[in-house]
DNA sequence: ATCAATTGCGTTATGCTATAACGTGTGCGA
DNA sequence: TCGCACACGTTATAGCATAACGCAATTGAT
């Protein structure tokens, strides 16, 4: 469960959302990566899944796409929650942890004797350059 | 803004997720509605965007999935941010809300000057039940 | 009363997001 | 060297959501 060398694939998918602004669908990946030869939504989505696993990659489910983490050797010790402010402007996205929410939340969901694998958090909005 | 009566479609919608165990997809919503006459794709998703405008459902943006919301009386007095638990297991959704979550994540969106327009907070895992 | 604006309806077609299922190739340890 | 695990590539299909058209009913200002 480490994280081994990075295939063709997963390099040249991790690479696409690294050097971009914003978050990219996993079909507008596609299309940047069609030059380099990938041609199918598989291998794009295998390429995610794998990154995700690694923890180089955050998925925002509310607007079906993909960010590279921006600190992913935090990520090696596993922290908790990562939320998202998400600009509906520009595209910017914003990741950010805080162990306040993070604990009550846990607290919240153990009330609901509740056991929990997987957190979201997404804010959608307008960041300061978009007013 | 306010709330007017329901038109067939929106009452067909919202009647089929309020008796549903657990969250519908918009596909599964319309299985379920094709006897009493509803056809295509369309007429339950403008069924359903007004029925999340009215905050009497909600919209499960992690499992691209719909609810009806639990406590339909307290959002005509707009409470902020809504959270989920959402059972892998059973498909159970459980909806709360937490003034507390909701001042911190106020004050770190505020931090970045972030203009905070919609939140999702979507926890996945397994409920009591399912262990 | 009438016309215009608004809103919902119904249909067809299409687009975007994600995975199933199959077979190939490669590396590596028993 | 056999068998296993894993990544790859391709075709096909499933699942989620909206565009664009025209019709009908309602409302409301003139």
């Amino acid at each position: 469960m480490g994280m081994p060398q990075l295939t063709r694939n997963q390099s040249l998918v991790l690479g696409a959302l690294s050097h971009s602004e914003g978050p990219m669908s996993a079909y507008t990946i596609l299309d940047k990566l069609r030059d380099q030869g990938v041609r199918a939504p598989l291998q794009v989505y295998r390429a995610l899944d794998k990154l995700l696993e690694y923890g180089l990659v955050h998925r925002l489910e509310s607007i079906n796409a993909f960010v590279a983490c921006t600190c992913p050797h935090e990520h090696e010790h596993d922290h908790g929650v990562t939320a998202f402010t998400i600009c509906e402007g520009c595209g910017q996205v914003t990741e950010f942890h805080d162990e306040a929410i993070e604990q009550r939340l846990a607290v919240l969901v153990r009330g609901q004797s509740f056991k929990t694998e997987k957190t979201t958090i997404e804010i959608r909005g307008h960041c300061k350059s978009c007013g």
